[in-house]
DNA sequence: CCACATTAGGTACTCGCCGTACCGTATTTT
DNA sequence: AAAATACGGTACGGCGAGTACCTAATGTGG
């Protein structure tokens, strides 16, 4: 058949979720998840609605699908130094949510109530990753002397992590100032993790 | 003017206004906040949407006002020790965001997304409030010697009640088992308060 | 190479709900 | 009594989610 100019194979499977796929992240991007609409994704990814409606449920299950396309994966630092390594990640951490990204992701948690299924599909959100990294840095502080090894608790070790995130949540705050980072450190986090009574 | 029976003199200023929020609140408690909508609050109310519009510019704003007539305020406890008012700070969270009115008080600060000026506006919300409350608490151990002066720090008082939070976010949980509670105070905040580096 | 099953594309539609506009009428104020 | 104010009724514009239905392209098995 003739190809002029607009007429390209149609797309199918695969390769359009992931034209999809890749629209939506776009919108997301410059809309966020507020502005993110069904018909801007068809459009965009020179589709339409029923192509997105057989492969997510709904919009929420698109954000969320998108935002992973988006978020990367990270993996845990080793400065040496306790302090170093959690404040490096608090440091990740609140450049992540004080990117236009982090801000689709707390939109994105919001909407999502408490449905754990799509929680979990959220990187660096789903607890147990968060959590697991945590120990791990932490169990290198104990190997080292620098924590007492009853601070091996998940609920312990992701203190900070949790602090920083509240800063977010309660203050509309659009970034932490690094200040506030080195407080949870050194008023929270170290003096918990090091001298603990021994129960 | 005849007075048939479903003629009531015509509500204005405080009346009416009273009437349309306790008609808000209702639905508020009987849908949530995704399910409170103006016209059936007008409805309920016996009057229309003109009158909601003019005293709230938005169905946000409605919500947030409705809330605050479920919504009581709290005075801090003196148990005597300091665990025990840190529990029963906890509990009473806990009882609070596990009930329907902590459902919708979350579907609220997710839509309020990061606006001050509503944020302020829900009780036991507002950051200064809540950790006015801690410092009290932690205040009170001070003198009584439980805790260290230097635990008086905003951050550090707060800290249970900041992971107990966490716990409704990340877990979709709809209620926090009381040994988690017991948990926080044990592994974490008295620990925490106690033994302090002289710094 | 053809019949058939899939799946994309196009379009139009329903539905719910926010927010607004207009206008007549009751109540208050002066 | 007249004027100003605020309520009540109703209708409407707009947007966006999700659905229905049909046509056309693609792929697959005989």
């Amino acid at each position: 058949m003739a190809e002029d100019s607009t007429t390209r194979t149609r797309r199918r499977g695969a390769t359009l979720e992931a034209a999809i796929l890749h629209a939506a992240a776009a919108e997301l991007t410059e809309h966020g998840y507020a502005g993110l609409t069904m018909d801007r994704v068809a459009k965009r990814a020179g589709t339409n609605k029923n192509a997105i409606y057989r492969r997510w449920p709904d919009r929420l299950a698109l954000g969320v699908a998108a935002y992973r396309q988006l978020a990367t994966t990270i993996e845990p630092p080793d400065t040496g130094t306790l302090r170093g390594d959690a404040l490096e990640l608090l440091r990740r951490a609140n450049r992540h949510w004080s990117s236009p990204l982090g801000a689709v992701l707390r939109e994105l948690l919001a909407a999502a109530g408490g449905a754990q299924h799509l929680l979990a599909q959220l990187p660096g959100q789903s607890a147990d990753a968060m959590t697991a990294m945590w120990l791990t840095v932490l169990g290198r502080a104990v190997a080292r002397g620098e924590a007492a090894p009853s601070a091996l608790h998940p609920r312990v070790a992701t203190v900070a992590i949790v602090l920083l995130r509240n800063e977010f949540v309660t203050r509309g705050a659009p970034t932490a100032p690094d200040e506030v980072l080195v407080d949870i450190v050194d008023q929270v986090f170290l003096p918990l993790v090091r001298h603990r009574s021994p129960d």
